[in-house]
DNA sequence: AACATCATGATACGTTCGTACCACGAAACC
DNA sequence: GGTTTCGTGGTACGAACGTATCATGATGTT
């Protein structure tokens, strides 16, 4: 045989050559053929790895919603050091809307995979639509230790405050997307929902 | 010739044979043909009356927003006359939300328009891209006239405040819409949001 | 050294899609 | 009443796409 040769690398490369290529020309344009040109690779290969187009778009959509789950963990690992919750969630809230060109193709391709999701029944059953609602428990679990420590408003439920920030997030994210809104009023829009739900810092002590 | 026949409604009858059969099968399964289909014409009709694909799709586009837009008035109407903004603005939220299947077909194809918009320059400088911003403005009037008649809680910013709604609105949608929350749900988060935008009601006096 | 197997290439096949072409009947207009 | 124009049908064409097939070199294994 040739050198064996990693396969799981491999399909890495390849996904990130079509994650790289819908995010260029949208998931819709995107063909076998295109993902092979972008990995370098002969259209052969493409099908060597991922036998069919589908599970070859099951495995992007996995790797997307892996690499975004490191971005986002880093991300909350490195705002987690000092301060309280707010800045917390506020990070995670932040990453999670479109403001670089990596979570604009994230934004970007997730939207139309969710599309995807409500006319094909394989996608709908994949864990990525269950993902939101971890991300929900993790944010309802910093809020109410933030309420446990009296941060945030009076008479908020953390349950339901959570569920609309995430989705007040996702409808901004698609803003930006779109061209609505610039990341920065987005923030300001964040930002200010987040004001009536955490008591506001006094700075001057 | 033969008899003259009225080409707006013709047009409209093939948009709306558009609009459902991409409600159903998504609108990157369909094609031409399948139009023609379930519009009960030949393939060569709805060519004659949209020369291009994209054409039929535009005008797919805008009969999608404009039906909704008559929906969405017709509804605003209905619950304008009693009572106050609140409820203006939560009949407002509420519509925008994928209950019924006429909704959901809209937010799915309005959803599947804005993932094209990304990549698609003739759509992205369609006016259903801007569509949302007169919402915004219109939540926004809705909410100062109410924050003058001292019905909104203290520090609340009316402009921020909408553009939250509506991204919120959006956000619950998509959610609703591949299954990842039911309208009940949905409306509940939007419900409690609203209360801490409007001063709640003293319903004891 | 012989052989089985893995990795890769080139290319062919069948289908589907958007569009174009050709044809023809019927009514409006001069 | 002839002719032009509108509406409609059928069908063909070229391209692209996903997939399958055939071929072959390289490398482990025995």
């Amino acid at each position: 045989m040739p050198r064996r040769v990693d396969h799981a690398e491999r399909r890495t490369e390849i996904a990130e050559a079509l994650v790289r290529v819908a995010g260029r020309r949208g998931l819709h344009a995107v063909g076998m053929r295109d993902v092979a040109a972008e990995a370098g690779v002969s259209l052969r290969l493409v099908q060597y790895y991922f036998e069919t187009k589908e599970k070859l778009l099951l495995f992007g959509l996995e790797h997307l919603t892996g690499k975004f789950g490191e971005r986002l963990s880093a991300r909350m690992r490195a705002a987690g050091d000092a301060p309280g919750p707010r800045a917390t969630v506020e990070a995670l809230l932040t990453t999670a809307l479109p403001t670089d060109e990596e979570s604009r193709t994230f934004h970007h391709l997730y939207t139309s995979y969710a599309v995807l999701a409500v006319t094909d029944r394989t996608l709908a059953a994949q864990p990525f639509i269950r993902n939101p609602d971890a991300a929900e428990g993790a944010v309802t679990d910093i809020l109410r230790q933030a309420q446990a420590a009296g941060l945030l408003q009076p008479g908020v439920d953390a349950q339901l405050a959570a569920a609309g920030l995430l989705a007040m997030s996702a409808g901004l994210g698609t803003s930006i997307l779109v061209g609505q809104r610039t990341p920065e009023s987005a923030a300001a829009v964040l930002d200010d929902h987040l004001n009536r739900v955490f008591r506001t810092v006094d700075t001057d002590g």
